[in-house]
DNA sequence: TGAAATATCGAGCAATCGCTCACATTTTCT
DNA sequence: AGAAAATGTGAGCGATTGCTCGATATTTCA
């Protein structure tokens, strides 16, 4: 009888080597994705690219797909700690200012390597790697629906849970596309001042100043 | 000498026959599209389906991602030409009734075929195909800054370019999100009336009736 | 009618894919 | 030290991929 047969093909690695040779594979994963998009994202070439051997790629990862939801979950998840990190240090303002402080951190945690999230928006397919982005969506709407119900009367929203959804789909459809296509109006600024009218203005149209007040 | 070097394998269908050829050809792309996913989309597995042999299909598509992009161009085309139809049926009614069938317009287009549109969504990866999905976004683009541009005063917008990107681009993330994950928002018209609140209180605030006052 | 144009066919090629496994090497632990 | 555990290796399997091409069938039209 050979050594026991391997039921999961996943193991974890216990020392630092191998440790090593897991984050030189799924930097190696995101690089490849990067130059040569996810069609050419093959798992012999991803190994060849680590300077690994394939046989260590199956040693820590069942299957090709996990390679990308590897990336995905690193990604994702500095992405949601640094929104958790910035919507910690949200004070008590006022709403305009509570606003925008929230879109300005929005703005910013999606200039965490802008090429890496570019690809793995594009690029990605199967919801079995896309759901992951999906939750980082479903993290920040809870948050957003509890403060909007703290301030409920104030607002006077017949529906928080609604609310939270569409202003989050709607800032992030919004910063998503601008990344793409428009990167150079974050730089300006522009895109601060008019999602911050955007969430404002749908939650308490009344606080809107007048446009002409506008900076710049 | 052989039969000369055909340097564009793509020919164009001339008889009827070949054209509904074709016509299999493509719509078995995007069976199997929605049944099994992208990558189940061989082009062996299109011939087999389309009940036409491999030869044929490269008679007339030069290559496998030349089938997709057909698929999408003829859905994106007729989403065009549905909004197009539309938006040319608008009125010249106030504000806030412009507003609401705009987004009426736009929710009953992404009606269209909305399995075909999720699959194309969520399984297509490659900017090249995905490259005719902004295009439609491109295409509401200078309809919409004119018309805001022809009511600048009125309306009091800094920059009507940015505004109107900024809408589409909003309304166009809130609609594709909702149409993945809640469906049955749009069924019970929850959708129009976000929409067109989040719209209209960004380009016109003091137009915004009291929440309170929302149907439903 | 019959030759040219058009269309269809499908066996099968070269390349690549994801992935396995028997074995070699290194590290850990007693 | 040496056994056991952890880690690394890469030739290569079987399946599938995108796609070609010579042969055959159908349509067009003078």
């Amino acid at each position: 009888m050979p050594t026991a047969r391997r039921v999961s093909p996943r193991k974890r690695p216990s020392q630092s080597r191998s440790r090593a040779t897991v984050e030189a594979i799924v930097q190696a994963t995101a690089r490849v994705l990067l130059k040569d998009g996810y069609e050419a994202c093959s798992t012999n070439r991803v190994a060849e690219t680590a300077g690994v051997s394939i046989g260590s790629v199956y040693q820590y990862f069942p299957n090709k797909e996990s390679l990308v939801v590897a990336v995905m979950e690193r990604h994702l998840t500095e992405l949601q700690e640094a929104m958790a990190a910035r919507l910690g240090e949200l004070g008590s303002a006022d709403l305009p200012t509570t606003v925008r402080e929230m879109v300005r951190a929005l703005l910013e945690v999606n200039r965490i390597q802008p090429k890496l999230h570019r690809a793995l928006l594009e690029q990605v397919p199967r919801i079995g790697a896309m759901k992951r982005l999906h939750e980082l969506h479903d993290q920040y709407e809870p948050l957003v629906t509890a403060w909007l119900e703290a301030h409920r009367e104030e607002l006077d929203l017949p529906n928080p849970g609604i609310a939270a959804y569409v202003i989050i789909a709607a800032a992030e459809g919004v910063v998503t596309r601008v990344l793409l296509e428009k990167p150079s109006w974050v730089e300006l600024g522009l895109l601060e001042e008019q999602l911050t009218r955007l969430v404002l203005a749908y939650l308490a149209p009344q606080l809107v100043p007048p446009a002409s007040t506008a900076r710049r």
